[in-house]
DNA sequence: ATTGAAAATGTAAATATGACATTTACATTT
DNA sequence: AAATGTAAATGTCATATTTACATTTTCAAT
């Protein structure tokens, strides 16, 4: 019995198994991926997720998290499992499984840290290049996913800088679900969450007026995870 | 450079694949779990969840849908990715990634044509017995995971036969969310949805009133896929 | 005919939402 | 130093939604 149980094992096909990370920034107007070029003669014009392979003492999620830092630098961002992709065709080299997770970055703090031996750039969500395999299913589930959070959970943040202004906040909740908001609506509402600390700083340089800066109340912000449910009116999943 | 990349994929380790399904299942009273024994000596008195190998053309989902199929007999349930579990020592045999799938299915038509060559049984999700490896987890991400879902989505009825009372309604709803909730107000909000047709018979012999027989709007249902946000008062997810 | 048990139903007060326009701050220009 | 232009900040009212809560109805069993 014990026998015939092992041999089930051994009478298995192995895969491989890979990880691909959809990483999201914002750039104060658009939400963006960053891409990579991959480093293969036969596709030399296609971009592509960013990815690699799982080791074989590593968790799933410490994998990802080292896949996204050696390209981005960053040893702190917001990862979050999308699902595994198995369609045995989906690698046309060999059978492949691949776990992707997406991550939220903020811009101005991976610019610093980046890998430039990668051949990577940002894309605007909207206009996306052709991408390798599935990845751009992958990237679509992503941006579905990315919505349905953020319309329930306070996770935007982790988008934008430590300090950012109602504005800019605005401008991606915009970017984020594709709508506009009504700027008196929005600010009640988020105000109301309590989730928000007012500094008394103001951001110069971009409007003449400048507007106000905020941080995230991180006590708050761990106890009311889930202070946004009905945050977006009708979020469209 | 082409004999570089593929050597790449030469050089990775390979991982067996299985699939873990997550069954839940209504009686009209408490939610509850499909769970198998494992066909092991040194393991009888596990319990664990039904799962599988990954087959060599299979996509996840096609495994997922024949290895639910082989217990219960059904072809045509509801089943979502709940995601991969990759942790290095969670199968002690060998490395294995779960990819794990959660399914609703509605007892009675289960009864009829479960596969009684597996030793299976119901299990309230209150009250679990021991689980193999990480199963535990998976069950525990999978009740967040239908919660999540259940309170914006009608995926409830799944759960339930095709014609269905009020009161049993709100019994799943509360035995989703571990909660009581006011049977005027559910009533109102079910029924303002418009996804429910009143049939003019009564179900007998439960209360000597008996309650009146409702089934799904299928039409209204596809459309309306997104009836429940908002359904349930402050979801604690 | 009476009883018991669950099903069905309505209203009013509180709260949240959505639509909408004016004023304020300040850097830049004259 | 006054005028201008641009984006930021702010408040109200009508409507819709949510919540809390108790009585009546139905019908099988006695």
């Amino acid at each position: 019995m014990k026998i015939n149980f092992l041999e089930q094992y051994r009478l298995q096909t192995k895969c491989l198994v890979a990880l691909d990370s959809i990483i999201f920034g914002f750039d104060g107007t658009d939400l963006k991926l960053l891409l990579v070029k991959r480093g293969v003669e036969s596709d030399h014009d296609t971009w592509s997720l960013m990815g690699g392979w799982l080791a074989p003492d590593e968790t799933l999620e410490k994998a990802s998290q080292r896949i996204v830092q050696a390209l981005t630098g960053l040893d702190d961002v917001y990862l979050e499992q999308l699902g595994a992709f198995g369609d045995p065709l989906r690698d046309p080299v060999e059978r492949t499984v691949s776990v992707a997770y997406f991550a939220l970055i903020n811009v101005p703090s991976y610019e610093d840290k980046i890998n430039h031996d990668f051949d990577a750039d940002w894309f605007p969500v909207r206009d996306l290049p052709e991408l390798l395999f599935d990845h751009k299913e992958m990237v679509e589930q992503a941006k579905e996913r990315l919505k349905y959070k953020a319309a329930f959970h306070p996770i935007g943040f982790e988008l934008l800088p430590e300090k950012f202004t109602l504005p800019q906040l605005q401008n991606l909740y915009e970017a984020i679900f594709g709508v506009k908001i009504d700027k008196r609506n929005f600010s009640r509402k988020i105000l109301s969450t309590n989730l928000l600390i007012k500094l008394k700083e103001k951001q110069k340089g971009f409007s003449k007026k400048g507007a106000f800066l905020y941080q995230l109340d991180a006590e708050q912000y761990k106890k009311d995870f889930n202070a946004f449910l009905n945050f977006i009116p009708n979020p469209d999943m």
